[in-house]
DNA sequence: GTTGAGCGTT
């Protein structure tokens, strides 16, 4: 999704991609597109964004028609602070499809390497050499974070029932059987081999014991629709439910 | 609303 063509990379036949790092992730390829356009010309900007959340990812890919003006660019723009933050302008050394680029070759003075060198931190260490993606997941710490909070969320439901569309082998070997494995045995370590009359900690202090996990199974399984049948669960429920008009109200317990 | 090493989309 470029900005310049909706259908992936126009033409990095004759363009040179150019990697915008340290970026701040409200920064858009609009923005960028100004800056780097007074250097040259500028064929496409692209910046990853999440899948899920959407947002960009803290670097953007400038690509460029002529390698000189490429190289200007970097040399320019390399370091400016754009939005508070200063940006980080060099050659893209992969291609989208994990290709070495052989054009954006870096052509760099050993006289500015060493500039650079003392100019840029020193912790910024490329990869020895992984390439892999392993190195994307453990990328981005906070925003792991976020994404199992996600996980959490609504969004863990999408992608479960997405991943069972679209997995065959996992047809009906884990997820579900696995969700039901982990439900079974938690549920047999609470009342099961485990130390039952050793599980009752401080009665007065457990106030409330509240925290059971079939609230949430029960709200999963609605969700998927499978065990709806607001019947079976609805003699007992209704009963517990119906406690509005219960005559007790001088039970302020709760 | 947050975060900060790094390499990309149809």
């Amino acid at each position: 999704m470029s900005h310049f063509g909706r259908t992936g990379p126009p033409d990095i036949r004759d363009t040179y991609s150019l990697l915008v790092l340290n970026i701040t992730f409200r920064t858009s390829a609009d923005d960028l597109y100004p800056l780097f356009d007074k250097y040259g010309k500028v064929v496409d900007i692209f910046i990853p964004r999440d899948r899920r959340t959407g947002d960009s990812r803290g670097f953007a890919f400038v690509r460029y028609k002529y390698a000189e003006e490429a190289q200007k660019a970097v040399e320019k723009l390399d370091g400016r602070n754009v939005d508070g933050r200063n940006i980080m302008v060099q050659f893209a050394k992969y291609g989208p499809n994990a290709e070495p680029i052989k054009k954006g070759r870096v052509v760099e003075p050993a006289s500015r390497t060493r500039f650079k060198s003392r100019s840029r931190s020193p912790r910024r260490r490329y990869r020895d050499d992984n390439r892999g993606r392993d190195r994307r997941r453990s990328r981005s710490r906070s925003r792991d974070r976020s994404d199992r909070d996600r996980y959490h969320g609504k969004d863990r439901d999408r992608y479960r029932s997405r991943s069972r569309s679209l997995s065959p082998d996992y047809h009906r070997g884990r997820g579900r059987d696995r969700h039901d494995d982990d439900r079974a045995r938690s549920r047999s370590r609470s009342l099961g081999s485990a130390s039952p009359t050793r599980r009752s900690p401080s009665p007065k202090r457990s106030r409330s014991p509240r925290r059971s996990p079939g609230s949430r199974g029960a709200s999963s399984r609605s969700r998927d629709g499978r065990s709806a049948t607001p019947r079976s669960a609805s003699p007992r429920r209704r009963g517990a439910d119906s406690r509005s008009p219960s005559p007790r109200n001088s039970d302020a317990d709760d």
